[in-house]
DNA sequence: TATTCATTTCGTTATTTGGCGAAATATAGA
DNA sequence: TCTATATTTCGCCAAATAACGAAATGAATA
């Protein structure tokens, strides 16, 4: 019940549940699901903790970036059921859609330069 | 995103969560689940609306009383599975065995027997 | 019609949650 | 070692939510 409660509550939240479907595609580093959503870097860093304590996401530190992940076979069952039922309910929303897009450009800048922009402020 | 979303915040509350595993074996009323559950009927009533918002149950008014059941064909696939999912992850915990084994309890009681109990208060 | 009563709606309160910025942490490089 | 920097943790505020009791609603019955 517990896994359970925390996967439920973690997609209760519309950002967390597009950050979740933006990492179909591979991982993301925490600069760059930033770029994503424009919220404040601590912000991402909390959804995403959330993510990863539900469950639903692996993480990899490598120096100082945080990179982000689906989880591959160290995933529960409901873990993976819930993805999976995720991607098949919102994966054609117009915003998800949207996010996948804007994805590709993110995905086409320098990550270092991308840090950089966040940092500044 | 809107349906999916309702779904989640639906599942995100433990009670609700037991409440639409209640509902495995058939229609319920509003008394009833409040026994079952030990909270106060305008509470349940709130959960149960949540629930039925989110397609997650259907409602039955007879009379005086209003029944509360998993939806039939009605429902949408994101619902459908979302049940399905629900019961297959917590159904062998132990709190909805529980809930589960109080519930035959209950429904040993004459129904008017129990909204009488409810309404002194 | 008036009353009873199951349920819902409304208003209030306490708790949780999402957001931010500042400070702390940890790692790469000078 | 010292600095720069990507991420996380912490403290705060505003908004959302769960719980209750009281009042409103609507349906059976006297």
């Amino acid at each position: 019940m517990r896994e359970f409660m925390a996967i439920t509550k973690a997609l209760a939240d519309e950002n967390r549940v597009r950050m979740l479907l933006a990492l179909r595609d591979g991982e993301l580093c925490v600069c760059q699901i930033t770029e994503l959503f424009g919220l404040a870097p601590s912000t991402i860093s909390k959804h995403l903790s959330i993510l990863h304590q539900a469950g639903l996401a692996e993480s990899r530190k490598s120096g100082r970036w945080m990179h982000y992940s689906l989880p591959g076979k160290t995933a529960s069952t409901a873990a993976r059921q819930a993805i999976r039922w995720a991607a098949e309910a919102v994966g054609k929303d117009p915003r998800v859609i949207a996010d996948a897009k804007r994805l590709n450009e993110v995905l086409a800048i320098n990550p270092e330069e991308l840090c950089k922009r966040h940092c500044r402020n």
